[in-house]
DNA sequence: AATGAATGAGACTTCATTCAT
DNA sequence: AATGAATGAAGTCTCATTCAT
C-alpha cells in the first residue's frame, strides 16, 4: 500500500551525494561474483552486494530485476570470462605439448585465482543442476571448453580432457589430503592413448 | 490473498500431541534432504524442514542448535548412504565386465532417483568447496569410493575413473543437448587401457 | 534469499520484554480502524497500525497474513458492531414514532463518533465497490439494517429508509454547507406515507 | 522471473522523443482517474500513472506538485462532467415523466460505464468524508446536481431526489444480490407524492 | 522434554522525488 | 522545457531464535 503522501515538510536534509557512475551496473556485477565466493549464493542479499560495490541499496533493484536476474547475469559473464581465457591459452599453445600442459595446468587448479573461480564454478553448477535457465549458461561454456580443446584434440578426446578436467580438479579441490600431480598426467596419458590425430 | 491463518473463533483444531516420538530427528533429517533437493541449500529454513518433516517448528532448534548443525548431519546421512550403496554393487559385481558395468551406470545417472542425488550432491560439492567443515564428508565421501573400486582396480586407476564418473555424469546433467552413451564407454576403455591388473 | 546463517556471536541484547498479551489480535484490529479512521485505507501500513497498537511490527505478519486480511477482519467488525447497535437501538425502540426518531438520528449523524463511523463506512463502501471479497460484509451489514427496520416496517419501506439513511447522511456530510435537519424530517414522511402497516 | 530491463548491450532503442504534446497534461489526468477505477486511490503511484498515460515518469512531478494535486485535479474533471452530462440529460428531459425516467436510470445504474464511475464517486467520497480540501468538489457537484433536478422538481424534492439516487444506487452495487427495479419506482413515487409543483 | 507464541533483524521491492543533462 | 538516472525512505514479509509454559 502506498504512501499516504504526508505534506510537504521542511527539508533540511544532508547533501546527499549523487555520483554520476556509468559503470555501475558493471561494478555490481563483479561484487555479485565477489560476494558469492564469499558466502556463496545460499548468502547473497542485495544488501551485501550493494555493500560490496559501494553502491546505495535502492540502485539493486533499479539495475536488475531481482536477485535472479542479477545471478544469473553474473554467472553468464564468469563463464564468459573463464572460457575466453581458456580458449586464448588453448590458441597460444602451438604444439601437441604445449596444449597438453595447459589441460594439466587446468586440472591442477593450484593458484588462489583458480580457488576462487573453483567456488564460483561450483555455485554455478549446482543452481544448473536445479534450475534449468542456469543451463543454457553451462551449455554454453561446456560447448566453448571442448571447442577450445578441438583445436588440438579430436572431438570425443576433447570431450573426455574436459569431463577429466572437471572430475579431477574438483576431486583435488575436495579432498583434505593432497593429491599427487602424477594422478593428472596419467589421465591425459590414458586418455590421449586412445585418440586419433587431429 | 490466502488465508491460512484461521479465524479466531475456529480455534478448536485436534491437536495430534506427540509427544514421545524417538523417530522425529531422523525425519527432519530426511526431510532437510528433500527441502535441499527442491530449492537449494539457499532456500532452505527451519520452517519449511519442519512442514517437511511434519513437525512443529519448535522442534528444530530443539533438535538442532541450527541450520548449521542440521546441514552437516543431512549430507553426512546422505554421502554416507551413498558410498553404502556404491560399495554393495561395487562388492556384488563378481567380474571386471560386472564391475566395468556398474562404473557405466554410475556415469549415466538416468533415473529420477539419480537427479535428486546429483542434485544433493552438487549441494554438498558447493559447500565443501567453500567450507572446510564439510570437506570431512567430501573426503571421507571420496576415500570409500576409491576403496570400492579397488576391489576391482588399481588404485591410479580407481581415482582416475572416479574422477572420470564425475566429470562425465556432471557434464551429461548440465547439459541441454543429449549426451552419447559410446563416450562413456570409450572413457573406460581409455582408462583402463593403462591400467595394472588389480 | 535466506540468512547465511552467522556464527554465534556473544549476545549482549538489552532483555527484551516479552509480554504476554492475550488481546493482542483484538487490539491491532481496533487499532487498524483508528489507523483508517485517520489516514484512510490509502495511508494504513503494517508500520502505522502496530504503533497505534503498540505492539512490535513483526506481530503484524504473525497475527495476520497480510494488510489486506486485516482489513477485511477490521471491516467486518466495524460492520458487525454497527449492526449490533442499530439493532438494539430499533429493538428499544417500542412505539412508530420511536422507531422514527432512530432513523431520523441516523440521517442526521451528528456527533464525533458519527463522523469517525462515517469516514470507516466510506472506507468500506469503496473496497467493496472495487472488490468483491469485501461485498460479503456489505451484504450482510445492509441485510442486518434492513432486518432491524423491519420490525416496524414493511420490507419495502424499510429498505427505502435504509437507501435515505445512506444519502441523507453521506451528503450532509459531504457538503460544506450545513443541511436543514426539515429536509431529514420531509424524506421519513414522504417515505412512510407509502407505507403498509407493519 | 521476468526480464523487462534491457540487456545493456540492446540499449539501441529507437527513442520516441516526443518533446511537444501539448496534450500531455490531459492524458495524465484521464490515466489518473484510469489507474483509481482499477486499484484505487490507495493503489495509485507515478509510475502506474505514467505507464497508463504513456508519458515518462519524470514527467509526472514536471507536470504536478505532487500526487494530491494530481488527485484533486482528476477528482475535479471528473465530478465536472459527470455533472455535465447529467445537466444535460436532465435538459433534454421535456415532460415530468422524462425527467423521472432520468432519475430512475441514475438509480438503477446498469452498465460497466455506470460501474467504474461507481467506483470514482465512492473513492471521492471517501476522500473528501476525511479532507476537507475534496469537499469544495463534492460540495459543487451535489449543487449542481439538485440545480438540475429543480429544472423540474421543487428544491425540497430535489434534494431527496439526490440523496435517493445515492443510497439506491449504491444500495444496489454493494449488494450480492441482485434487487428488484420496483423499489426505485417505489421510491420516487413516494418522494414525488409529497412534492409541490415545479 | 517439548512446543506454541512472539519478536527483532533483515530480506526484497516500490515509491516519490531530485538532479544533471 | 523536459526527462532518464538515481536514491533513501518506507513498504510487506520471512526468518532464526527465545521464552513461558
Amino acid at each position: 500500500m502506498p504512501d499516504p503522501r504526508p505534506e510537504p515538510e521542511a527539508a533540511d536534509a544532508p547533501r546527499p551525494v549523487r555520483r554520476h557512475d556509468p559503470d555501475r551496473r558493471n561494478r555490481i556485477i563483479d561484487a555479485c561474483l565477489d560476494v558469492i565466493a564469499e558466502v556463496g549464493v545460499a548468502g547473497v542479499s542485495h544488501r551485501k552486494v550493494a555493500a560490496a560495490a559501494d553502491v546505495p541499496l535502492g540502485s539493486m533493484t533499479y539495475h536488475f530485476d531481482g536477485m535472479d536476474q542479477l545471478l544469473h547475469e553474473a554467472f553468464s559473464r564468469f563463464a564468459q570470462e573463464f572460457s575466453d581465457r581458456f580458449r586464448a591459452r588453448m590458441t597460444a599453445a602451438r604444439t601437441p605439448e604445449q596444449a597438453r600442459l595447459v589441460v594439466a595446468e587446468q586440472m591442477l587448479r593450484e593458484s588462489l585465482r583458480d580457488q576462487r573461480e573453483l567456488i564460483l564454478t561450483q555455485e554455478l553448477y549446482t543452481l544448473a543442476a536445479r534450475v534449468p535457465r542456469y543451463r543454457t549458461i553451462t551449455n554454453a561454456w561446456m560447448a566453448a571448453s571442448r571447442a577450445a580443446l578441438e583445436l588440438h584434440f579430436d572431438p570425443v578426446t576433447a570431450r573426455l580432457l574436459d569431463a577429466s578436467v572437471e572430475g579431477l580438479s574438483l576431486h583435488r579441490a575436495l579432498d583434505t589430503e593432497p593429491h599427487d600431480p602424477a594422478v593428472v598426467h596419467a589421465a591425459i596419458d590414458r586418455i590421449l592413448s586412445g585418440a586419433n590425430p587431429a
